[in-house]
DNA sequence: TGGTAATCTATGGGATAGCATGGGAATGGG
DNA sequence: CCCATTCCCATGCTATCCCATAGATTACCA
């Protein structure tokens, strides 16, 4: 599982450490790195393991139940996945075009998702929570029956 | 389960003891420790054990991959969640971000909530205690027609 | 029943290991 | 032969481990 987020400096070398946390919950899986992936929506990274992906792979061979919108997204989002691996501190070097999509330069900003996580730069992920954040409280988030103290206003004591 | 109120103290390595009966209630999981996250409604924090917030990301997860809902909700759940082990004396170490949110200083009041608790600034959980039975007075709140002896002033001999 | 010993919980502080980070050396492809 | 990538080592900081203490409660035994 990914959680929290992490503030971690890129240096000349476009390398970044990833999260011990983030590795821990990666450490079970034979290829010790993440894959990373620019995300359709935002300025910003998606990642997961390695295991994952085949996962995905897997679900889009077996079942035509996608539409063709999904079908696309997916088959974009294996094209541009890149599988990086760790170096022997736990770090990955990005790659240009990675940096570029999420205007990464000196600092980068890991969030746990859960079964994913997203890298962003600092000041747009502040905007970005920000936002989300709003539009949370607003909603009332009741999707799926979650529910969760702090969330739900239904829960209260 | 999470039942009763704990008054510990936070060292000056933001360390502060997890009550004994909290920890038996998490003592069958596999992660000992505890998940933290900023309350929504209070200025306080919320916990639960790991076990819950992945069962949480599992249903999340299957729901409705690369949605716009399920990827604001797991930023708004996960991103702000700290997992956070027990050192070999059952204390957690609090974040900055954890303590600003929540007023934390010197001490702290764990406040079980049945299947999960919250962490308060002694004063501030005062106030809310006040308020919280000032309300129920007010509204003569019954637990959706739970009959509880102690509890429901009608069944008062 | 009374008194003492043993245990557990909460707390504090010092020592140690791990993490994030930076730079140089070796490696290999173009 | 050059440049980029990967490997390896050094460092400061922080978090974690380990030990010590005190108070309270419980267990035990006479």
């Amino acid at each position: 599982m990914f959680l929290s987020t992490f503030h971690n400096r890129i240096d000349k070398k476009a390398r970044v450490s990833v999260p011990s946390a983030f590795r821990l919950a990666l450490a079970g899986e034979a290829f010790q790195g993440v894959v990373l992936f620019r995300s359709y929506r935002h300025e910003a990274l998606e990642g997961c393991g390695l295991v994952r992906m085949q996962q995905l792979s897997q679900r889009l061979d077996q079942l035509a139940a996608f539409s063709d919108e999904q079908e696309q997204l997916a088959t974009s989002i294996f094209a541009d996945a890149e599988a990086l691996s760790f170096d022997s501190e736990g770090r990955v070097t990005l790659s240009d075009r990675l940096r570029a999509h999420a205007g990464l330069e000196e600092e980068a900003v890991f969030v746990g998702q859960g079964a994913t996580f997203q890298i962003w730069q600092p000041k747009l992920f502040e905007q970005h929570l920000a936002k989300a954040r709003e539009r949370a409280k607003a909603q009332k988030l009741s999707l799926a029956g979650i529910n969760l103290p702090g969330l739900n206003p239904s829960t209260a004591g």
